[in-house]
DNA sequence: CACAAGTGACATGAGTCGCTGTCACATATG
DNA sequence: CATATGTGACAGCGACTCATGTCACTTGTG
């Protein structure tokens, strides 16, 4: 542990520090979204990421870690990309929700890979599971909000709200992974279709 | 291999046999819902069924079969049990669709192994996935058969129904998952009251 | 240039898991 | 009772993962 730093190959000491733990989110998103989450091992990370275990060590505290920091990575792309598209969109309730499940879609597809990590291989990790479903919960919590301020009311009393927004984002889910495992056939804009139609069922009332 | 067989401690060549393959599958059954896929391993399982790992291999290949074998054995109840249901039901829609969710929700949540088994754990393992899949593609078509029957037609032209089936199914299943790891405040009850009334929403247009 | 810091390839040890084999004990049959 | 079959406990092997350590080589600095 040198406590006097020095750059190396034109870079400093926190700079390359970044660079490797962005190899290594890198490299476990790969795994992750590809190969699947029991085969990120870290072995395997390291491996790809090309970089020796003990530079693991430096940015992360175990393998599950590291996964996590992936699946976290991914639900703030989502976030942002969401929370963007909505703001562009107009005041209207069904172009607006289009527009929402879209980016959530469209991100999540475009790049199976994180698809796969924020949805699929999430479920599949213990330590996953509860990121993943923050990360649903956080998009029916945006859903939900959206609604009552263009509705004007809360649809129902609590926890109703919640488990109808889970009801319908979980069903989003579903239909991403039957995508992402080609058991469905549907185009990104099938799924986007049925979402937008389903959630104004549910709304309409 | 024996080629001659004979009783033993009362029972058959195969009473026994069969009943080593039963103990195997309620070890299997019983750490896939509670330890979760990944520590339902060949050993954990032989363990807790005190049998040694040579029976494993009279009745399975290898570990990811037996699995199988066990989300199969809760893929039939469920099957069994929700047809059963809804044969008894009155015919009108509402009330026949509540039936079905109900029967399918209370099986998965009286027992929670199975809920996990069929649900949570058959969505880590990329052998079980399909299995998982198809357990909720079966339950969607009598979903969608029975809303056909009842209400005339079909509501869309394919593979629009297919997808709606799923949307609905896989939030279903999401709120199972959810519940079955006390990540959210409902009932089973509240459960089938959201999943019914969604299902009303979704099939009254 | 000499030397310390940074890096990468590899070795080692502990712990599991899958899989096979051995051996003693239990049980049925002639 | 004697023998063959059924059973259970356990040891051993190879493979893999995690975790730590060693060593040579590269790169920057005085």
């Amino acid at each position: 542990m040198p406590s006097t730093t020095r750059p190396y190959r034109g870079l400093s000491a926190e700079q390359r520090k970044a660079q490797r733990r962005a190899r290594l989110l890198e490299a476990g998103l790969d795994l992750l979204g590809t190969a699947g989450c029991e085969r990120a091992t870290m072995t395997a990370i390291c491996s790809r990421a090309k970089l020796t275990e003990r530079y693991f060590y430096e940015s992360f505290r175990s393998r599950e870690q590291l996964l996590l920091a992936v699946v976290d990575q991914v639900a703030d792309e989502v976030r942002s990309t969401v929370l963007a598209a909505v703001e562009t969109a107009p005041d209207e309730p069904h172009a607006r929700a289009r527009v929402a499940i879209s980016a959530f879609v469209d991100l999540l597809t475009a790049d199976p890979r994180k698809g796969r990590a924020a949805i699929v291989e999430s479920a599949a990790a213990e330590t996953l599971r509860p990121r993943r479903h923050e990360l649903l919960r956080e998009f029916a919590d945006l859903i939900v909000t959206q609604a009552r301020s263009l509705y004007g009311t809360a649809a129902h009393a609590p926890p109703r709200d919640e488990i109808n927004a889970l009801l319908f984002v979980g069903g989003l889910a579903e239909l991403l992974t039957a995508w992402l495992g080609n058991e469905i056939v549907a185009t990104p804009a099938d799924i986007i279709e049925a979402g937008t139609e389903q959630l104004a069922a549910a709304l309409h009332r």
